[in-house]
DNA sequence: CACCAATATCGTTATTCGACGATTAACGAA
DNA sequence: TTCGTTAATCGTCGAATAACGATATTGGTG
């Protein structure tokens, strides 16, 4: 058993959900590419309002994604990575799950799937 | 340069929203540990109304993370790896990232950090 | 054909999200 | 202390989401 299985549904999905916007992909992927954080540069990179950035970022650091060091008068983002392994967790079991036809109801015959 | 580069991040943010629901994470998971379809015990199991489970597939299915096999007067679900595969790239490459200090603006001294 | 079981769809309601502009807060610098 | 810069917060609006019960659909069975 690894921790994959300790952690609730409601925990993943709030992970998921945290990461499920276009504008918060970007954010998180600029932040991988600079390895570090960039202050008020992710407004101009997103292409969004500043409000409207600083709600993506509050949403990012609420659910512990991303981590604001205060600078002046800058903050500095950077990537809080275990915060998302839970998740990666999942995704690599699902990845790597090998399916037994003892498991299986549906069983391919030619293109199309039937269910014994 | 992987694939994760030609992803763009409303793709990725879609994956990611497709699975940001508890119910829907928890089908998962169900499906996972059956390696395979289910009918209508997805329902059950979930504890939610037949309709409720039954749009949550439905979002599953458009995100086409899961195919739904017509059996009668069943349907078999199953989950669909691949199309996972983005979202788990890019939270390797999070995963295994190295911070270097060069990269970085931020050093950490002692328990805060500091911005150079 | 009429019926039945399993799903899907519809209509409704309450809640949440996303975006923006405007305002406020914080704090170093002049 | 006043100013300027940066980020956070507030208020608002329209759109999207989640849940449910009721209804429709589908296709095999009697």
């Amino acid at each position: 058993m690894n921790n994959l299985n300790s952690v609730t549904n409601e925990q993943l999905a709030a992970i998921a959900k945290a990461i499920a916007h276009p504008a918060r992909i970007q954010i998180i992927r600029l932040l991988l590419s600079k390895s570090s954080c960039i202050g008020g540069e992710i407004t101009s990179e997103v292409g969004l309002a500043q409000s409207t950035v600083s709600e993506h970022l509050r949403i990012l650091k609420a659910a512990e994604i991303v981590t604001g060091e205060i600078e002046h008068p800058r903050v500095c983002y950077s990537l809080n990575r275990e915060k998302l392994l839970p998740l990666l967790d999942l995704l690599q079991q699902i990845a790597s799950s090998q399916v037994t036809n003892d498991d299986v109801c549906c069983v391919s015959a030619s293109d199309t799937l039937m269910c014994k």
